[in-house]
DNA sequence: TAGGGGAACTTGTACAAACAAGCGAGCACC
DNA sequence: GGTGCTCGCTTGTTTGTACAAGTTCCCCTA
């Protein structure tokens, strides 16, 4: 059962996208929306602010909405798992796991992931044929067992973990910055040491709260960017100083 | 006049700073919320909703909402001016006006700024006494004169340009990437050439959708990082491939 | 012609009510 | 003892109404 306010914000965004309702033009008011589509004008209030969120109109009181732009920003699978986001654009993409080994957990990890134990899993992917991605990943001990049962070339650890146990990764903390290369990765990115790498660490948990998984994903520079779309108000993203929190 | 859910949200907030509510519990049901703030459910909803867009809880339906975590996503304003993070986090912080001047718009920029002339700005920032960010800004032309009428050692641009001339920065579309020092980069920054800067991109419009800004920003690696919260279903932070979009 | 006032329009906030859908605990049955 | 089911609780969706607050534009006046 899909909500009728995501079926308007569907038409509505195909609308925007088609350019039916160009980049900086008005939409229709709340009224006439809901005069069209037959519903309550809080369900079409509903609708937009799913457009809003997604950076595609923006508004203010008194005034119509507008058009901000037609990029549409995507879905939480897409910034957190890398086969989602590059299947979803089109693109080969490829993965194999380099190593992978149980160890103690230190102490910042057991504080992160709650966990004595855990599996720490290196992952080189690629798209379009180029290496661009070398993930770090440390899992909690209770999915441990199920991530080493995944094939080493697994294309998408995120479905397969869905698909063995029913997992569901559905909070993400990201810290993006960006660090020079060290040996390794200069070695499997096939990039010079020193040079400069995209790197997204994360901290992922499921539906409860409980931490799955903790990352250091380190992107090739100029192979892939990071893109966010706010307004006043209402932005998720920001700024921190240093390498406070992390700890590493 | 502050809206009532945003003063709930405010006391949901403290609780949860304050460690009321600990990261990993419940938080009380809506209806026992509605009943003690003495509001609608629908008001309550409106101000849960703000602390799920700020990261600090997670909901789903069928179960109760519980706490993720207790650092806060902040506002626009911090990630769009410098200034303005740096000051609300305690930095100390300055910067100046390395060089200026007027050009005409290449081809991109015109695009992204619909102004035939710009005004091309070269700003150093630093935090607690040392360069941290090198600010290269376009500005459309109908802002240049009020840019160019700021003192070099203007603390907040995006501050004065609101006491000058009432401009306010509503809307903003940013990418995020790693890129190597370049001579100038290197020099201003007190860093080797080629060492690994985070860039952050932007184009910032006015309420209306009217393009103000273009900049090219460059961190030294290590200074800042970049911090996002995501759930399912809800977050506007996209990878984006190659350097397609901005094309410089 | 320039400016002020105001009316109409539009989005924001708040309340109330009802039903749908998912979760979790406890109970009965095998 | 374990399995499955039901029931109550909780969040999600939708409608309707009313008023508040900000914008836009026209008209009237100086």
């Amino acid at each position: 059962m899909v909500a009728r306010y995501e079926l308007i914000a569907d038409e509505l965004r195909d609308e925007i996208l088609s350019g039916a309702h160009p980049v900086g033009s008005q939409l229709p008011s709340e009224a006439e929306l809901a005069g069209r589509f037959r519903a309550a004008r809080g369900t079409v209030r509903q609708a937009v602010a799913v457009l809003a969120a997604e950076g595609l109109v923006g508004s203010r009181q008194g005034a119509r909405r507008i058009v901000l732009g037609t990029t549409r920003s995507q879905s939480f699978a897409e910034l957190h798992s890398f086969a989602q986001w590059a299947r979803s654009n089109g693109y080969r993409f490829g993965g194999e796991v380099i190593g992978q080994r149980r160890r103690p957990a230190s102490g910042a990890e057991a504080a992160r992931l709650g966990s004595g134990e855990v599996l720490e899993v290196l992952r080189l992917r690629s798209l379009e044929g180029e290496p661009v991605l070398l993930e770090r990943t440390v899992y909690a001990e209770w999915v441990a067992g199920a991530v080493e049962r995944l094939p080493a070339d697994c294309e998408s650890v995120t479905e397969a973990l869905y698909a063995a146990v029913g997992l569901v990764f559905a909070y993400g903390e990201h810290l993006i910055d960006a660090v020079p290369a060290g040996a390794e990765d200069a070695r499997l990115l096939g990039v010079r040491r020193g040079s400069p790498l995209l790197r997204q660490r994360r901290v992922t948990t499921t539906h409860e709260g409980r931490p799955v998984e903790s990352s250091d994903d380190r992107y090739r520079a100029g192979s892939v960017a990071f893109s966010i779309r706010n307004s006043i108000g209402a932005n998720p993203l920001v700024r921190q100083a240093g390498d406070l929190r992390f700890g590493l």
